[in-house]
DNA sequence: CGGCGTCTCCCCCGTGCGGGGGAGCCCGGC
DNA sequence: GCCGGGCTCCCCCGCACGGGGGAGACGCCG
């Protein structure tokens, strides 16, 4: 009995590419495929598949919410493989908490793909596998510079920071984020400080440059 | 006699979905495949592909290099398709300048993906079709960015404007990039200007965050 | 209970930033 | 030759930003 996959990505054409790395394989069968995380729930009610190879970033519902969505409402869940680009996008690790079980970088070599979508339908949890390791260090950082992660580990900003601080790598002003969070200015820019203090960043541009080189928000 | 196309992209899974998309053609046909650009030229003269499908950014030699290396060594060369993951990659606007015949975003829905390899075979330039328009908007975030996007499509930036982003990305206040480029701060306050102005960026961080979402800068 | 952290808001104050002007110099192209 | 673009530097000016304080309200936890 093989195990069946259901592919869940806005890009077409990485669920062509995830199909034809996974229909080569005798054991594996994709057992349909959704554009965003909407389609989820009903899909995998209907397709009871093994293992949801899910992407992290896609429109209408996330794949964060969608995890939460599946575990919450579907009971006998399926496993679920977060599909990421970056390996250090903190969007995997808030999947990873909503319970995802385990997360696959897209620049995988099939074979990997094969062997982690095998792994998880198994009941393994695959959070570091050496694969990802590795590949990690081939891309020296890649999305994430060591110096800005350690920096950010140690800041702990509070959710509130967090927050700011990702309205403010979007490009607004005190005054937008404050109009955006519905509290005063004055407030923003308490929280904002915090920010730049804990970051050792001197203005808000390098609050938001560590905020990239970190993968605490991500281009794309 | 069908279009033959060679696929270059680092990413496995890439070259598997682009494969997908396009052997479902008839009249369409992969005729081999690259991980990185050095390979390219000789497989190029071995294989005599109508289009080569190349990923810009890539291990050892980038698609622009490999662009330049195919128009200078081959005689008859094929037509060159760019796929990028980012509509504002500068590195699509080398390439283009290198000798490529048009770009392909890699979220466009397989139609489309199809539509641009038979159109760049047919001899026609590809450049900015409705396509990447509409997906450019789709994706925007909402009004500012988009401006921002669409106003950094023309901008060609100056050796000396680049350059001042690029300070302005590594977090520089005027005073420091004066210090860097032995100039006074005057001027460099005139050069941020016409950044900001031809970015459509309110401020320097707006003008960093697009230096990191079009791929100006990268993080790491 | 009292402490602690978080979120909220307030004051003053200096300054770096960015807009809007203008101007001289050099180089390459028409 | 002249013109245009790029690089350089200068003026004035308003203001958002960020530092350095302080303070009240809430919830959590020992």
């Amino acid at each position: 009995m093989p195990v069946t996959v259901l592919l869940v990505d806005d890009e077409p054409l990485v669920r062509a590419g995830l199909r034809a790395v996974l229909e080569a394989q005798p054991d594996i069968e994709v057992a349909g495929e959704a554009a965003d995380g909407a389609a989820v729930v009903p899909l995998v009610r209907r397709l009871r598949p093994d293992v949801v190879a899910m992407d992290v970033r896609m429109p209408l519902l996330d794949g964060i919410e969608a995890t939460r969505a599946l575990l919450r409402t579907v009971s006998d869940p399926p496993r679920i493989l977060v599909v990421t680009t970056f390996e250090n996008d903190e969007y995997v690790y808030e999947a990873l908490r909503a319970g995802a079980d385990g997360f696959l970088l897209k620049r995988a070599r099939p074979a990997e793909i094969v062997h982690a979508v095998r792994l998880i339908a198994e009941g393994e949890s695959l959070l570091f596998p050496a694969s990802v390791r590795r590949l990690a260090a081939e891309y020296g950082d890649g999305g994430g510079n060591r110096a800005a992660r350690a920096e950010l580990e140690r800041a702990r900003l509070t959710d509130r920071e967090g927050e700011v601080l990702r309205l403010m790598a979007r490009g607004l002003s005190n005054a937008e984020i404050a109009a955006r969070l519905v509290v005063g200015t004055e407030t923003v820019k308490s929280h904002v400080s915090a920010v730049l203090a804990k970051l050792g960043a001197r203005d808000r541009t390098q609050a938001v440059i560590t905020a990239y080189e970190s993968g605490f928000v991500t281009p794309g």
